[in-house]
DNA sequence: ACTTCGATATGACAAATGTCACTATTTGAT
DNA sequence: ATCAAATAGTGACATTTGTCATATCGAAGT
């Protein structure tokens, strides 16, 4: 009997794949959480085989969450199920050892399998992403960078992003100015729309 | 007992909610698509009792289906299924006579209990929706506004905006400002948020 | 006929933004 | 141990943005 934990913020998929994968003999749902932090609170207690995580869910990424797994380094697998094939995330799994990286454009039937798979030791992941590894335009951003850039796309001005980040106004003006220069533009609304066209900014 | 067609994208979901929907006794599947315009070519032959439609899927989205459904004056039932609360897709749905709108962020039981509802006649809404209705928003913004707004959104700097709308760079600065006190903020990057948010921007 | 509103414009001013040069500390890689 | 990057900061400066007052003109409404 493979017990699961599942954390998927859209209820809709949340509870249909939490009754079908009951339906199998041999899988068990122990929990479920539409919150990484109450996620990660449950997966220290009930300690599943198994950890099904959606990247994006409030409070805590399903990344993060299986960070603290790996560091906790207890047997639990970590398989990701998300919607869009972003390189990003995909390295941050790799990095994070999960077992399997699943996209939710795959039947239900494959998570199914791919819980067993993993539980036999394999690791699987989607091979959209895989092939990816290779082309993929890498971001020239440092986190930093990104981080500024973030604030900013939500319209923030220079003063607050400093604020929030814990910087000064001169640093980020700074960021700034660096994140026009590597991305060629000279303004933030164009470094923004860069920055999401490759998918390195959501 | 009812017969279900399924439009939905996301395959996880899709075979998901398939499965799930196969287990009542009283409900059958006839049928499925990942795509609009196979999805209409389904409904034409399969003629369901219930179309349970997501609309941002690739081809035709399910609002269009749902268009083509009301003027075809079938039995079909429409139930929309749907990622987020936005306010003009609801819009349009009531419009389009649809029997059922729900949000995934709804456990699939709701699904269920929906899709026998609008077999007996009735008429189910998410009440997120509903609320929203009396407080819809309507664009304050003039033509020009929108025209400078437009260009300001492609990352413009004034004096090129200016340029392109045949107009004085003060007047595109006070066509923005204007812009900012109606919509309350400060900044282009806020002021084309909103209007995307809302839908007066592409 | 009168008023209001939208479109267009200018000028003046304050605030925010972007550029540059230069420095210091920390960290990872060779 | 050294070097390159990333991180964080300052100060000075030019440019861009955003605000406000004010004006003209034409169209639509009362």
């Amino acid at each position: 009997m493979i017990t699961l934990y599942l954390a998927e913020d859209q209820s809709m998929l949340n509870s249909a794949l939490t009754q079908l994968l009951e339906l199998e003999d041999d899988l068990h749902v122990i929990g479920s959480a539409r919150d990484g932090k109450m996620a990660w609170a449950d997966l220290q207690r009930l300690r599943p085989q198994v950890a099904i995580l959606d990247i994006e869910i409030p409070g805590m990424s399903g990344l993060d969450v299986a960070d603290h797994l790996q560091v906790a380094d207890w047997e639990t697998k970590v398989v990701i199920l998300t919607t869009f094939a972003q390189q990003a995330y995909f390295e941050r799994a790799v990095k994070a050892q999960v077992a399997g990286y699943l996209l939710k454009d795959s039947p239900s039937d494959d998570l199914i399998d791919t819980v067993r798979q993993v539980m036999q030791g394999k690791t699987i992941y989607a091979p959209e992403l895989v092939v990816n590894m290779f082309s993929a335009a890498t971001n020239p951003l440092t986190d930093r960078e990104l981080a500024v850039l973030t604030e900013a796309d939500k319209g923030l001005p220079t003063k607050t992003i400093a604020a929030n980040l814990y910087l000064s106004a001169g640093t980020v003006r700074n960021y700034l100015s660096a994140i026009f220069s590597k991305l060629g533009v000279h303004n933030r609304l164009e470094a923004i729309k860069i920055a999401k066209d490759n998918k390195w900014l959501t």
